[in-house]
DNA sequence: TATTGATCTGAAAACGGTTTCACGCTCCAT
DNA sequence: ATGGAGCGTGAAACCGTTTTCAGATCAATA
């Protein structure tokens, strides 16, 4: 049976009411010094604190964010979260958090259930931003909300992202500098991610801009296994066209697409070079390291609590925050290879890698 | 004005009472037909949702657990809260998350915190579970929690773990097998892990039985920068007699020691093999990838959450749950060199292994 | 017909805090 | 002396549920 020692149990051990225990507790009333002692004294003794959950029926506000996002095992996530866990803890907050699994569809019965346990507010990341009847909802009913690594269309919604189109414009810019032509785009589910789509457009834009042709996005599916993985890109880079760099819609894609040219015989970055998106730490521990757009990931989560923080106390209108990034190229990204990999012979007799 | 919408509301539209309502909610008593269509109707038209701080408030129990882990940071926990977070959402609970940040004195504050609101349980990860005063604290106050990683040396206490001693000692026994003979045990802090320090005893306890020298660990801080890092190697692997192999207490620190050794412009495994412990999904995608014991992270967060209901539904006895685990060798785990690896000058000529 | 029992329902009391309101007291300016 | 302001305090209302208890209705039985 826990929690036995109650506001009242305080109030008779200091011999007042619980209304004079509730202001030493909150300094919401100014209260005598031998009283305020008295009941200081009583609360250590007991060993009370104060039950959140009474506090929070008054109120009608927890110390509490929701949190929302696709998935824990994505670094990306692990690490935005950590950043908002911090920035919680400052204000004597706590998270409230839950995970979709890349299921769009079970967004809004959790965004329900954050909702149903009186949250502050939310920070999400959603599959997609636009037209979100989860979004309108927490809107409509005036709950402070603000999206990490989404970017929306418009600046009346409030969020924490980069700008994915640039950055990717800047990385496919740094891949054409380094030689190459003939560039793979490869994305995640675009239904699962609306950044992957702004991504894409920052590759296309870059791709035009230098006169060159930008391919159709080629959608995997990254929570997939291996071995479909590696099918997929055998067509792909089995041909005689064969793109000489693979541009991935983020870091864990692009991690498992190098593994899959591994298997395929095919050596990163010396004959394809792959880059990411996201900047997870692993990236750089690994050799040759990880070429991607670095994002600050963990800051992206603390700003998005420190923005919400900002909405719910000041009402402040919500807003767009682009966070700055920067490229991280070099090994996995090298310099095209000189000649096409694979000798064109005459048809039919097949290349040998 | 959020959650204007109560059970009045609904009575009043239904025309019946509020106690109506909640047991058509929650079928805790039976109810006419006709009224439960009434209540259910202005349910759905209203979209009512009831407060679960105002169910919390009556029960004493809200359908939240509360965790407590080192670091999101570290894949490792990321994973296991990402298995608590699926398994309880299977019987509809949320987590509510807090991160020490790898301060073992920030635990007692932080499970206070959850404490007061109202958890039905916790899901911990602490710096060391022996003569622990919160573990304590919470055992007197009969809230149930189960112990993740952490591994109890009573059985006494709800855990669930692997067997770190005989994991350890049997990688140990592979990197014997490999030829190694100067194994050096590389760890965290010991007094932010007390796997860390178990996983020595298996090391040592394998070294013993092969008739080798134990060496004495050493102990990085694996949040510490790299460069301090480096020099800490160098001056271990710059000796004469410097260990063929390095074991590390973990994938993380092990990730960090590859870079190191790297920057030394010792090659890894053909100068000094590297294993970690966790099994971390990166450690598998890298190349060359990762020796370590392959622990089952997530189910590990799973099963804790089940055994966590387990207690609390049914009143069941903590007890310690080991999970199977399995060697993961190969990549940076290889031969010992057959020769010392520096050319060693004249005096005092020591014996090559 | 009267009694019993089974169903269904509503009033009201918790649960643990916060907050409003009113009241008594002191102090100071009139 | 008198009025007003200000301070410290306690009683009580309130927040949104669940749950107990008692009452109402009705069918079946004695």
């Amino acid at each position: 049976m826990p929690r036995i020692v109650t506001i009242r149990t305080v109030a008779e051990r200091a011999g007042c009411s619980i209304a004079t225990v509730s202001r030493v507790i909150n300094r919401s009333a100014p209260t005598s010094a031998e009283v305020e002692a008295r009941v200081r004294a009583a609360i250590d003794e007991l060993g009370f604190r104060p039950s959140e959950i009474g506090r929070a029926l008054k109120t009608l506000k927890t110390r509490t964010l929701g949190v929302l996002i696709p998935s824990l095992t994505n670094p990306v996530f692990a690490a935005s979260v950590a950043g908002m866990q911090a920035a919680a803890r400052e204000r004597r907050h706590t998270l409230l958090l839950t995970a979709t699994d890349y299921d769009p569809a079970a967004e809004a019965e959790l965004v329900e259930t954050l909702v149903a346990q009186n949250v502050a507010g939310l920070v999400l990341t959603v599959a997609c931003a636009e037209n979100n009847a989860t979004l309108d909802l927490l809107e409509a009913e005036s709950i402070p909300f603000v999206l990490v690594h989404n970017e929306p269309d418009t600046d009346a919604r409030a969020a924490v992202c980069v700008d994915n189109a640039a950055a990717t414009c800047a990385l496919t810019e740094a891949m054409i500098a380094a030689g190459h032509r003939n560039i793979a785009y490869l994305a995640g589910r675009f239904a699962t991610s609306d950044r992957s789509l702004r991504r894409y457009e920052g590759y296309r834009a870059a791709m035009e801009k230098a006169g060159l042709d930008a391919t159709a996005p080629l959608e995997l599916d990254y929570l997939g296994d291996a071995p479909s993985h590696a099918a997929a890109l055998a067509g792909l880079f089995g041909g005689l066209s064969a793109p000489t760099a693979a541009l991935c819609s983020n870091d864990l894609l692009a991690l498992s697409v190098i593994g899959a040219l591994r298997d395929l015989g095919i050596r990163v970055p010396d004959d394809v070079s792959v880059a990411g998106f996201d900047g997870i730490a692993l990236g750089r521990a690994m050799s040759p390291s990880l070429a991607t757009v670095d994002t600050p990931t963990r800051l992206m989560g603390e700003r998005a609590v420190e923005l919400l923080f900002e909405m719910i106390e000041t009402g402040a209108a919500p807003r767009v925050e682009r966070l700055p990034f920067s490229l991280r190229s070099g090994g996995t990204l090298a310099a095209a290879p000189k000649r096409t990999r694979r000798p064109e012979p005459t048809p039919p007799s097949l290349p040998t890698p």
